[in-house]
DNA sequence: GCCGTTTTCGGCCCGACTGTTTTCAGTCG
């Protein structure tokens, strides 16, 4: 079993529990371990192997027996008892906004509800609004609630959600004339996929700014208006909660509402033994409060530096910041180069000398210009004869540069055999060779990894590309393991993508930060296909934040000779 | 069920909003 599934069996027990009204601290810890082992970067079962399942954070005496059972045989006794007293359906209710764990089982005990299609019924037939505690309206809720879940999509990615709320907080700030309003949650937190948007905004007078905010043209549907917050239904289908409070505690607010609630929770233990209590209006101590303008204040008030949003996961970084060794993260401006883009010699849409343009534009002093090989015959692949063409032309563009340089790279396609598209004499020619897969991603994981290993430890190769293969909101990763392509990237010292296409994001964070821990070189590629998209790496730079990377970690922050001298470094040192 | 520079037992984050209540329970974040 992966981590991800322990996770969710974990989380599925969390809700039977609370189901069956357990106390709610209970649920809370199986919750608690779950993110702990989907948080963990290292295989669970290589963990239990060594014997570690107890130093996992969250994991006690009873999760370590029930983790040793599971992974062990594949199945969990506790897990099915509770399936016996709870059926699936019921737990199926939860999904439902509106229901938790106390109607779930008001509906399933009076009126034998047993899925989301019986609750509809029930609701629609009337019967919902004589339960203890319901009525009418809390019916019609219900009802809506089960439609709206029909036709909204699950989790959007980073790159749909940031500019959508760039352009209402845009929009509020120009109408009201006000400065502070700002995306907080998972959204300023920089994740992968994010759940609603959430936006933060401090005025005088907070009704002002949910007012304007319901009346917005993009809004579709107001769900919920009150003084201080307010929710609503964009026409694109997304969901944008607003809360609007007075500047003075501004920091507070904007500290607790950008989570995340694990290292929120942890934010409020740490004040609790500084006889502090923690809240989003500010701190308590007895009678008096402290309040806070800004984030910074928050943090100091406790002891410690300001934690940039992306590392606010709960992954270590409190105990980080109280011993002083906070990373110092990459940042954009950083970057000197991108070593993955494509032009019109295969897919992309911009020419040789557009593309070299945008990248000075964005104040790179090299480009490497990685087109696809031969057997990506509908992306055009280049076969070795076009190479060399293209190979001229580029030499031709770089008699016109003073302070830039372009460079002849590949991505050099993982054909579904392991087998490189190029002979190794003619990656040998090359500069920078990127080898990635795109074809029989379906592959066994022993498959598909053997594929890729066997690119690593040829020495031409330099850079792996999108590793997982992954397509948010589209296609799951492959079946890699990816544990063992980084521990390769090790040996063979073969670096690791972060594409910064929006829709990839791959590696992710989460493999980033043990690739950070192991000494894996990284670059964050844009992979443009058109010259507009050239600059966009804010995601890629955002992922590598997330998984705690300094430029140092990061290849394309170096100047291009130590790059260079590293690519031959390898290429040397294997043959 | 976890965890410990206040504890191996007794805590475990806290408040807005909504609806059905006339003082509160449930949900959500």
């Amino acid at each position: 079993m992966t981590n991800h599934e322990v996770a969710t069996l974990l989380r599925r027990i969390a809700d039977m529990l609370d189901i069956k009204g357990e106390v709610i601290y209970k649920s809370l810890a199986y919750r608690k371990a779950a993110d702990n082992i989907e948080a963990l970067g290292l295989d669970i079962n290589e963990v239990r192997r060594q014997g570690k399942l107890r130093e996992i954070p969250g994991v006690g005496e009873a999760l370590q027996k029930k983790l040793d059972e599971l992974l062990g045989t594949g199945r969990l006794g506790y897990y099915e008892e509770l399936q016996a007293e709870v059926p699936e359906g019921v737990v199926e209710l939860l999904t439902i906004p509106e229901v938790g764990p106390r109607k779930a089982r008001l509906l399933w005990e009076k009126l034998g509800v047993q899925s989301v299609a019986d609750a509809e019924k029930a609701a629609r037939a009337g019967k919902l609004r004589d339960l203890p505690g319901l009525g009418e309206r809390s019916e019609q809720r219900i009802l809506e609630a089960i439609e709206s879940l029909q036709h909204r999509s699950k989790r959007i990615p980073l790159g749909v959600a940031w500019p959508v709320a760039q352009e209402l907080t845009q929009a509020l700030r120009e109408q009201l004339r006000i400065s502070t309003v700002e995306p907080v949650g998972s959204l300023r937190r920089m994740r992968d996929t994010i759940g609603d948007i959430d936006l933060l905004a401090a005025d005088s007078r907070p009704e002002r700014v949910t007012q304007a905010f319901v009346k917005l043209p993009q809004v579709a549907e107001v769900l919920s208006h009150g003084p201080t917050r307010a929710s609503v239904l964009l026409h694109n289908g997304l969901q944008v909660d607003l809360r609007s409070l007075p500047p003075e505690r501004y920091g507070s607010l904007l500290q607790y509402f950008t989570g995340s609630q694990a290292h929120n929770v942890a934010l409020r233990a740490l004040a609790q033994t500084r006889d502090l209590s923690l809240s989003e209006y500010g701190f308590r101590r007895g009678d008096q409060e402290i309040l806070c303008r800004t984030e910074d204040e928050v943090y100091r008030t406790l002891g410690l530096p300001w934690i940039p949003p992306e590392l606010r996961e709960d992954r270590g970084e409190l105990q980080a910041a109280l011993e002083g060794r906070l990373p110092r993260l990459v940042e954009q401006a950083d970057l000197r180069g991108d070593l993955h883009v494509h032009t019109d010699w295969s897919d992309g849409a911009a020419t040789l000398s557009e593309m070299a343009a945008a990248a000075q534009r964005a104040g790179y002093t090299y480009l490497v210009i990685s087109d696809h090989t031969q057997s990506l015959g509908v992306a055009n692949g280049l076969d070795p004869t076009r190479l060399r063409q293209q190979r001229a032309e580029i030499e031709k563009l770089n008699r016109g540069f003073s302070r830039f340089r372009l460079l002849q790279g590949v991505e050099v396609e993982i054909r579904a055999d392991g087998s490189l598209d190029f002979p190794d004499d003619v990656l040998q020619e090359i500069e920078v060779v990127v080898a990635s897969v795109h074809m029989a991603l379906r592959q066994n994981e022993e498959a598909i990894t053997a594929r890729v290993v066997r690119a690593m430890r040829n020495p031409h190769v330099d850079v792996i590309g999108h590793p997982s293969g992954r397509l948010l909101g589209e296609r799951e990763a492959s079946r890699i393991d990816l544990d063992r392509i980084l521990r390769e990237a090790v040996e063979t010292g073969t670096i690791l993508e972060i594409n910064s296409a929006p829709n990839r994001l791959d590696l992710d964070d989460v493999h980033v930060r043990q690739a950070v821990q192991l000494g894996v070189p990284l670059c964050i590629n844009s992979d443009a296909h058109s010259s507009d998209f050239l600059g966009v790496v804010e995601y890629g730079v955002a992922t590598a934040r997330r998984g705690w990377a300094e430029a140092r970690d990061i290849v394309n922050t170096w100047p291009l000779k130590r790059l260079l001298d590293r690519l031959q470094h390898k290429r040397l040192h294997a043959s």
